[in-house]
DNA sequence: CGAGTCCTGTGT
DNA sequence: ACACAGGACTCG
């Protein structure tokens, strides 16, 4: 479920509060959320938090003595801070890893309803060369739109697809796919390498403009994403495209249409977004 | 490329 | 009962 915006709004959450606390104990509740050498995360005992960063959709928590973990949430995945004793709505059966921290009275839990989500635990330098993660993209807020506008026409592929591939560019999903198609007035089956320089400039706008006011919003919360504190975001009310259809469109007389590519479901306006 | 797979929940 | 859900891998 997360995308970039959501999975940043997480890692400034736990950056707020996990840099310096000490991991007292791990304990895992569900085998196969938890990946990687050793599979067993009690070697993070002990550990002093380090710094919590994003790298795409991963989330990595260094740790002291050149450990960690890397976290992806991929469809519903929660990362956040609740307190031990007193009850939270978001410390349920669907827990699948605890880390009790420091002081007895918090601990960071991993929540995750459907289990598609991970956490790998390991030397930091280990983690980097996970297959998924060594391969990534570029980050779409750090590249010019220059040399996104050259790796997009150097591709044949559709855009939405295209988009998607986080070999191609790290942290877009299928929300902000169609919003940035969207907002650069893009074909999501228009083939990349048929989009001129200027077209594909302002696509790579979009995507910033779109991923940046998302941040903003701490969001999207269509179902389940909550932030660290369980809260939500609220970019899901700013969304021209993503579940809009039958919708008027905002920017001319069309209809927001849904169609169906690569098993996922796809808005855009046929009207104002023409094949390329 | 598309289709199937991993899961559990929600809405029609 | 069936379609669908912020992801990504593997298979033809």
């Amino acid at each position: 479920m997360p995308e970039l915006p959501e999975v940043e709004t997480v890692v400034r959450g736990l950056s707020a509060v996990l840099p310096g606390r000490e991991i007292v104990a791990v304990e895992v509740l569900h085998k196969p959320s938890v990946e990687g050498s050793p599979k067993k995360p009690n070697c993070l005992r002990g550990q002093r938090v380090l710094s919590v960063t994003r790298r795409g959709k991963f989330i990595r928590v260094s740790l002291a003595s050149g450990l960690g973990m890397a976290v992806h949430l991929r469809m519903t995945g929660w990362l956040g801070v609740v307190p031990v004793k007193e009850p939270n709505a978001l410390n349920d059966a669907y827990v699948r890893v605890r880390f009790k921290l420091d002081g007895g009275a918090e601990q960071l839990i991993f929540r995750d309803i459907r289990t598609f989500g991970r956490v790998w635990c390991g030397p930091v330098d280990g983690l980097d060369k996970l297959k998924s993660l060594a391969k990534l993209g570029p980050e779409p807020l750090e590249i010019s739109d220059d040399e996104f506008a050259t790796r997009l026409r150097s591709h044949g592929s559709r855009l939405k697809a295209l988009l998607l591939n986080q070999e191609f560019i790290v942290g877009i999903g299928n929300i902000y796919a169609d919003e940035a198609l969207f907002g650069a007035a893009l074909h999501p089956l228009s083939v990349s390498s048929k989009i001129s320089v200027a077209k594909a400039r302002e696509l790579h706008r979009s995507i910033q403009s779109v991923l940046r006011s998302a941040i903003e919003a701490g969001g999207s919360s269509i179902e389940n994403f909550r932030n660290v504190k369980g809260e939500s975001g609220w970019f899901q009310r700013e969304l021209l495209a993503y579940g809009r259809e039958g919708e008027a469109c905002s920017r001319c007389k069309g209809v927001i249409q849904r169609i169906v590519m690569g098993q996922r479901g796809t808005w855009f306006c046929p009207r104002c977004q023409k094949k390329k």
